[in-house]
DNA sequence: GTGAGGTGCGGACCATGGTACGGAGTCAAG
DNA sequence: CTTGACTCCGTACCATGGTCCGCACCTCAC
């Protein structure tokens, strides 16, 4: 218990709106301030990585909260079934941004190539 | 001129309601249905399909509107430009996708292996 | 003890890509 | 020429992850 909102938020480099939010969500313990201003310590700091750590890692602010509710760390199960789901999604969404990188490059070569008439990667879109 | 607005979204397997947004955010002419209901025909069901196809590579609607302002098809430097841009973000958003899965990969697997204590998984957000 | 600035709180607003709704008009079949 | 389906239009609402606002209160340094 040592620094305010703003010590904690610049802590964990997001913004103090971003805690509260993050509070709002249940996301992240609301000290008991005792009327006063709620002063917060390792354990939020603590909260505030694992949470963008876990975004970091696809996981949407509600699949954390399944995340966190797994708090004593033991149900490994479960936790392995929820990395391997999100591994699976990865898993589309990376296929599908290399095929559209993949055609987009392929368009731009023949773009470059094709001196005149319609752009390639305009027609291509077109049918 | 053939279909109303529910034959054009059939064929271009979007909602009704998704052809009427495409309109007001100016991706998709509105013609002239002389007070009375509209109709529509090849050009605007390519239309359609081009921006499904742009959609697919990852372009956002507003970088769509972009490219359809393009639309002589004749500007391949600015064609070619606007595609390398994306290029390049859809390479930084696979490699940080790739990051996090194979990150989630090897938790998932310790998490199989570690057999007590604290799951890996949930370990590794936390610091 | 007073002024400046941070905090708490509720609520509104932002972008993105739609989706839903209600009321009036239109159109084709029977 | 009525009925029922579809269309037009504006507006409101949805999820997601925040961001900003105003007001009252608290707290710290001077």
């Amino acid at each position: 218990m040592s620094v305010t909102i703003a010590g904690l938020a610049r802590a964990g480099g997001v913004g103090v709106e971003t805690v509260r939010y993050y509070q709002r969500r249940g996301l992240m313990p609301t000290p008991d301030g005792g009327g006063g201003v709620r002063r917060y310590g390792n354990p939020e700091a603590r909260r505030l990585r694992f949470i963008r750590s876990a975004q970091a890692a696809g996981f949407t602010l509600e699949q954390i909260g399944e995340l966190l509710a797994l708090d004593a760390g033991q149900d490994h199960a479960r936790a392995r079934a929820l990395a391997q789901a999100r591994i699976a999604e990865l898993d589309v969404r990376i296929a599908e941004l290399e095929a559209a990188r993949d055609a987009l490059r392929r368009l731009a070569k023949q773009c470059g190539a094709a001196r005149d008439g319609p752009c390639p990667i305009l027609a291509a879109f077109d049918n």
